[in-house]
DNA sequence: GCCAACGTTGGC
DNA sequence: GCCAACGTTGGC
């Protein structure tokens, strides 16, 4: 039974519009530098799981549409290059310390506004949603998927 | 740019 | 291992 995720990414880095222009619709989730969210991508994350691609840190953040992870966890090569933002010098090439998936674009749906999405009983209990919630990756339940790609219809 | 909330670091 | 200081996230 696959399982359901919410990641966010920054426009400005990486938009629904930029996954769908990547090559196989398909990118390497770099530059995730949080140890929980890591884990959610090393340890639980399966092929085929179902993704809301979320926009943080912009004009409208909301979900942008929906992706599913595509490839097993790997080792996130930002981590190795100086020139990166996302360079960690502690990191060795022998002993990686961030971890990876690849994203596949499924479909690019309308913008769910985080504006909407607070005012919805149905998605009150989603992990992006509560106070205080920072984290870049959260898991999503069966129930919430089911209520989020209904409104993504509608 | 502000600031609440949380994560990480490092002295002890 | 505690915890204060500092850094980061991310909505507004």
């Amino acid at each position: 039974m696959a399982a359901f995720w919410l990641m966010k990414s920054e426009p400005d880095e990486c938009s629904i519009d930029d996954l769908a222009r990547a090559p196989g619709q398909c990118v390497p989730w770099i530059g995730v530098r949080n140890y929980q969210a890591r884990n959610f991508m090393r340890d639980a994350m399966r092929v085929g799981d179902g993704v809301l691609f979320y926009h943080s840190s912009c004009a409208v953040p909301g979900i942008a549409g929906l992706a599913e992870v595509a490839s097993a966890p790997h080792a996130d090569d930002s981590q190795f290059d100086p020139a990166s933002p996302y360079h960690d010098a502690q990191s060795k090439p022998d002993a990686p310390r961030w971890q990876c998936v690849d994203v596949r674009l499924v479909k690019k749906t309308r913008l769910l506004p985080l504006t909407e999405m607070r005012v919805l009983p149905q998605l009150a209990t989603m992990q992006v949603l509560q106070r205080g919630s920072r984290l870049s990756i959260t898991p999503v339940t069966p129930a919430e998927w089911a209520a989020v790609t209904a409104l993504l219809e509608t």
